[in-house]
DNA sequence: CTCCTGTCCTGCCGGC
DNA sequence: TGCCGGCAGGACAGGA
């Protein structure tokens, strides 16, 4: 499921090949995804791509007449460039393709359709619905130890469900947070504001660490996530507790029979993993 | 404010 | 073999 580091692959997928280049054909086969497809988006066409963006999990696709494409891709969504001379077969799922002025088709393929597709102006973005509540990017300077122990100190939540509220920092989903809690060391179900200074530096420093390493490997490819071009991001294989229930942890030295291995609960409807010893 | 729950959706997989 | 329940999960909206 596309996080952080998976949209952030696909930006830089999109702004190898969109910028300068004009949208000559916008084709929708549905009329919403999670939201309604915005009224003015076949207005876009002819207008040229300026620059690709990216602010949490949403994919801005700035244009020259000053309107923004704000794309997002859910939980099960693609997006994939066929050029011209690879020909495009449609398939099941694609809601929405963009025909650009040099033949190359940038399709949004979504099974679970949680994704969505919006149009604002560019000047209005930080003032978006979509954007107005944020945090900070968790790669950007601003994003520090002291920055969140204030944000969490009175917060009474998991620890988990805190590093994935996107007010409080942006792009960590689910895969995300069970992996730099464990490079932490930290317990996901502790309460926010029990973190003591040097745990919360150390889960902020474990946050970056891991997304950083998961952009270089290109994102994690578990169901339907896959990079422009369509090949697989390949950090799952560097997953250190995520979806391991039952199994060592990275670097596990433990008799797991004695305790258990990787341990699967739920926090906020949602799985969490992680390992008994080194996250007691 | 803070916290929690409901909602949206399809594909896949295990059990019977 | 086929059906069905359960699960996967981002993030908004709204209620307590």
């Amino acid at each position: 499921m596309p996080e952080l580091p998976e949209v952030e692959t696909v930006c830089r997928g999109l702004a190898k090949a969109l910028p300068r280049h004009a949208i000559k054909r916008v084709i929708q086969n549905r009329h919403d995804l999670r939201v309604p497809f915005p009224a003015a988006l076949k207005n876009i066409t002819g207008h040229r791509v300026t620059a690709i963006d990216r602010r949490a999990k949403y994919i801005l696709i700035n244009l020259d007449n000053q309107q923004t494409l704000i794309l997002h891709l859910g939980m099960s969504g693609s997006l994939m460039l066929h050029h011209k001379d690879k020909k495009y077969l449609p398939e099941k799922h694609d809601h929405m393709v963009l025909v650009m002025d040099n033949g190359t088709s940038v399709v949004l393929n979504d099974p679970r359709r949680f994704g969505l597709v919006a149009l604002a102006a560019t000047k209005d973005l930080a003032r978006h619905r979509f954007f107005a509540h944020l945090g900070p990017e968790p790669l950007d300077k601003n994003f520090t130890a002291a920055y969140l122990a204030e944000k969490i100190k009175t917060k009474k939540i998991a620890i988990k469900l805190a590093v994935m509220d996107q007010r409080l920092v942006v792009g960590v989903g689910n895969i995300y947070a069970a992996e730099a809690l464990f490079a932490a060391g930290i317990d996901p179900r502790r309460a926010a504001h029990s973190l003591k200074p040097a745990e919360i530096k150390k889960l902020v420093s474990a946050i970056q660490k891991v997304l950083k390493k998961a952009i270089k490997a290109g994102g994690s490819s578990l169901r339907d996530y896959v990079q422009t071009d369509g090949e697989l991001g390949y950090f799952q294989h560097q997953f250190a507790v995520y979806d391991k229930k039952g199994q060592k942890c990275k670097g596990c030295t433990c008799d797991i029979r004695k305790t258990g291995g990787v341990q699967r609960i739920t926090q906020g409807d949602r799985s969490t993993f992680y390992c008994p010893v080194k996250q007691a």
